[in-house]
DNA sequence: GATGAATGAGGCTTCATTCAT
DNA sequence: GATGAATGAAGCCTCATTCAT
């Protein structure tokens, strides 16, 4: 167990940490690299934090906790099915925007991960995040507001994967703000890319 | 310096190689457990390649040299925007049937590999693929194919990432062939999933 | 798991292994320092073991399997207390000889060794041990051949302590064989160290 | 330096210090561990003491200062060997009585740490004791009080081991009082466990 | 007297790689 | 073609110790 230090100096720390680990993948980082990038010796890093998988636990959890912050609201909302789809994607992007870093982790290690007990959470994640937006898709398809005559599935993670992937070439404070690219990903998802005849 | 192997047995260490990198990343990848998969000893495999890296190397040149034969066909062959990027996608799902592996491995790895000399040719496959993509989707624009009120290069990535992370839930041998994947995929990506009013 | 490498270069590294934790104790032995005294470098240590901790239990359990062979032919003998103790003390000053750094580290780290679950077998052997002992001597009371005034466990501790420390200065192939040893401390422990009046 | 602290939070420090010690081991004690059951953080202790060897510096001199002083005033008596045996026996019970953790550390530490310079003075005590110790049992052979036909130095062994071994399991408090086992002990080491016939 | 944060040395372990057989 | 044994560099982590506050 580590000392409670103060939590601002732990989250200076998670972040470079993150930053790192997004750059060139967990396994790839070592402590040391950390320790350079915040400014002091890698065993001091032991101070704080219990090990490198404890930082990486802590990166992970806190952002799947805001996110199912903001996932449950919206689900909450009582929303028609392509608004709720809509909101997510919003929701999304506004994430991405957050936690750019933690994102990108997410997706390259989450599959190996999950078979750890530590990261159990992540697995329960997926099946969660999956029956919240496959199950929008479902009651769309169900209203006649989305397509019926596509393999559900593959919709969904298409949708899925859309959206995401963004975190691999995202960087906050650029050219759009979150919104404007979760317009344009809306408008070319439930649109297409392919001018109307 | 590599002896002159059977190709047979080269093909099959680095297919095991490849699914193994694919699984666990490159770097949390022990080339004892590569042999181990294959029955031999780690040292053993020395006798076929150089280095862990070489393996690497020979799996993604080999990867995308047969890519790049797919997509310069395609697009020497003259056709319109539209059936252009048709044909791209539906190759590039071919690849992934293919070289499921390589393409995954590709996709965690290629990033940070590309800093490194030996793997300068991805960067530069990088460009070409770009230039593909974002040529004939503006030239789809200037023909009045594609969305005009779309962002260019957030629609390239967007088709983009949306046909290659296929390959991180994609078995060879499912429910879909790769052109009924395709067929759906590119469905979505030109109409969108919403039910047209 | 460890390759099953030849068994003599096993009991040759696990001998020196013996001696040096036996001399500097567990904790304060450095992997290095046992590599050093083998000629190889640390890591190549991991090539025939696990952990420094596996040779420990290794060690520890080759000793207590081999005292046990000694003690249950022993036991199983039918002899009379007296002979029985007789036996038990002799074959332990053969063990000493022959596991000498063995039983030094059984007994400056057997108390604490026995709270992990892997060396929860020291804790089974002492009870074994306490058993065959404090049995032995309980039958030598009753049957009227020791004395009934003592406290039958002090008396234990006493001729259990009395033989096992001895492993602390003995030296194989010094002036007593370890059956003259025995001999002499059987007397001092049977008949006292004072003249008979 | 260490600041003239109170001399009643030194000897607090220093007995759970020597506590943990024992049951631990020096080397597999941390500072932090001694700091932790004292109620403190690590780095506070060096208020207290120059460093963690300077602890078991003080504990160890402390004891062996209080144990010449008792051997010393029996030593003086001008009893006879049975009669001084018997004083040192039950001074040295009363002294495990006092000191236990010391004396288990002692006995498991001694060993090695008095090749260090600082900690000569084991070896010192050490010759002292076999002196004292040694050198009654001769007159006590010479004046035909104990028994000729034994090897001396075994004997020596043999009843300093007795002795002391008892720290590893005695218990301050229990059923028997130092001198009940003192008691005890005398009797089995001077007559045996055997009845006499 | 004590805390919080850090240092720096060193320990155990992993792993790509080599090479004699 | 493959094995067994080893190298050497590097990685994660621990811990005694220091010091400004």
């Amino acid at each position: 167990m580590t000392a409670p230090a103060s939590p601002e100096r732990r989250s200076e720390l998670l972040n470079t940490a993150a930053e790192v680990f997004a750059a060139q993948g967990y396994n790839a980082t070592t402590v040391r690299r950390i320790a350079d990038e915040v400014g002091m010796l890698a065993g001091s890093l032991y101070y704080h934090f219990d090990s490198k998988e404890s930082m990486l636990d802590e990166i992970l959890s806190t952002f799947l906790t805001e996110l199912w912050d903001g996932y449950d609201t919206v689900l909450a909302a009582g929303l028609g099915p392509r608004e709720t789809i809509e909101a997510l994607v919003t929701e999304s992007f506004r994430e991405i925007d957050r936690h750019r870093a933690a994102v990108a982790i997410y997706q390259k290690e989450a599959r190996h991960l999950a078979d750890q007990p530590r990261f159990g959470y992540l697995a329960d994640s997926q099946q969660k995040f999956e029956k919240a937006w496959l199950g929008t898709l479902e009651r769309g398809v169900a209203d006649g507001v989305f397509r019926a005559d596509l393999d559900i599935r593959l919709t969904y993670r298409f949708v899925r994967d859309t959206v995401w992937v963004a975190a691999s070439w995202y960087r906050p404070g650029g050219l759009h703000s979150p919104e404007e690219i979760a317009r344009q990903y809306l408008s070319m998802v439930l649109d297409g890319i392919a001018v109307r005849v």
